[in-house]
Formats: structure tokens, C-alpha cells, sequence
DNA sequence: GTGCACCTTCCCCTACAGTGGAAGGTCAAG
DNA sequence: CTTGACCTTCCACTGTAGGGGAAGGTGCAC
């Protein structure tokens, strides 16, 4: 399959497979006699594996290192299963951290209320942050 | 003042202030005669309200437009509570997509419970995800 | 023989908020 | 008179995931 057809059977574009290719998540494509980038079916799969592992917030550079393992012949269970976890720990400490900013963000907003422009000290800037 | 005790003042670095009146968050320094930048002490109010404005979650362009305003003459106030609306509402939006990505990969990591290498399908990369 | 779709490499650009470093000027102390 | 701390400008780089577009090659249909 040339390029093209790859990205659309999985979704993308031809840009964005070089990028991949470049960036170490794609092994170098084999090449047709016309200098053409040449894939064989499983680059779909693959390319589609990494679309799943963008849906759980995974960066390229961990779910490259799901594909080499992989790639050098190892069930990447185990792997996958250690990242989750930490996937879910640092999902978790964001949350907290955006929780606590519209917490603090309301208060401001709340303070906006009984804010008055006259009283608004120019050194301050303003009296709502 | 000179731009290096301004930044221990308002505990950041002369670097960042360069950058600031580079993006228009601060005016063009004055200059005394052997070409070093010359702040008065307002410059520090400036800098801390900036960095409450991120604390709150503002971008530099956002903080730029209320220190614009209070330069101009007006009160900042209404601006301010109009940006603390939106503010929320995106926070809002962050975490509800932050909450689902970790039951999404909830959902995933509990897969892993049973999953057995062996059973794994090479074609899918890896059955958890 | 030429138009068109497709492919190649190459380099630059995006947003965000700075940071690092080079090359050189200034000023007070020793 | 030199050392060190400070300042100046300018240029490039960080991380993330690509996108834009130029300049040129390939292959098929008309």
C-alpha cells in the first residue's frame, strides 16, 4: 500500500505517518522501486493502536515504546498495565490541581459581586485578583 | 530600580521581565543614561498581580488586556468578572473531559486484571487498549 | 504531450511561557 | 588595572503533535 491509502484506511494523513516514521514510531518504511514509501496491511493496525492510545491521554513517546516492544517480539502486557497505572495517578493529581483552581477561581468571581470600580485600588491593579 | 532587583522584588527573574515588555505585558522600560532599564516601584505591583492573574489561570495575552485597560484609565473591573465567567466555564469543560479520560482508562486498567499475554492478539498491538 | 493526482525531501510555523547562552558594555571594589 | 556582578542585545531552544507549502519526481488517462 502506498502512503496514501494507509492514512485513509486508518484515518490520517500522509503527514502525519512520515511524522510518526520520523519521530521512532514507525519503523522506516520499505521502499518500491519508485522511491515510494511501501506498507504492508499491519501498519493500519498499528496506526490505529496509536490512535487508541492517544484516546487514553497517552504521549507518542509511550505508546512508541508499547510498539518496540512489540516489535522485538514481547506481549507488552505488563508494560501497558504499569502505565495505566500511572496514567491514572497523574490523571487523578490533574484533577485535583484543576479542581482547586475553579475553586480558587470562584472565590474571585464571587468576590466580583460587591466589587466597585471606585473602590478599585490602581496599585492593586485590580481588587478581584 | 534596576530590572535585577525588580525581579527579586517580585520573585521571578530579569529574563522573564525582558519577555514581558517584549509580548506588551509591561511598556517599554525608561532608560537611565548607560542604556540599563529604569522601573518605578509600580513595576512590582504589576509583576505580582500577573502572577496572581496565573494563578488564576489566565494566559499572559489575558493579563496583558486587564493591565492594558488599567493603563488606559478604566477600571478593569467588568472585564475582569467577564473573564472569570469564561474562566470557569472552561475549567468546567477541562474536567469534565479530564473525568471521563480517567474512566476511560479506568475501564482500561481494570481490563488488565485478566488479561493473559498469551491470549494477546499480536494484530491488535495489545489487547488492553 | 500534457494535465492531474500522488509521491519525495526540505525547511519553517503553530501555541505557551519562558530559558540558555554568546558577545559585549558598565560600574564599584580591591 | 583587573575582577566580578550586573546590564545590554540577539539568536536559538525547550516540549507536543503535527500542519503548510515549496520544488521536484512518477505514473496514468486523455
Amino acid at each position: 500500500m502506498r502512503i496514501g491509502e494507509v492514512a485513509a484506511a486508518a484515518d490520517t494523513t500522509a503527514k502525519t505517518i512520515r511524522f510518526y516514521e520520523q519521530s521512532g514510531l514507525l519503523p522506516a518504511a520499505e521502499r518500491s522501486e519508485n522511491g515510494y514509501r511501501s506498507y504492508a496491511e499491519d501498519t493500519v493496525s498499528k496506526l490505529r493502536f496509536i490512535r487508541r492510545g492517544q484516546a487514553a491521554g497517552l504521549t507518542l513517546a509511550q505508546i512508541g515504546d508499547i510498539l518496540q516492544l512489540r516489535d522485538d517480539g514481547y506481549a507488552p502486557c505488563a508494560h501497558v498495565q504499569n502505565l495505566l497505572t500511572r496514567q491514572l495517578t497523574y490523571l487523578d493529581r490533574q484533577i485535583t490541581e484543576l479542581l482547586a483552581l475553579r475553586a480558587a477561581v470562584a472565590e474571585f468571581h464571587a468576590g466580583a459581586d460587591n466589587a466597585d470600580p471606585a473602590s478599585c485600588d490602581p496599585d492593586r491593579i485590580c481588587s478581584l485578583l
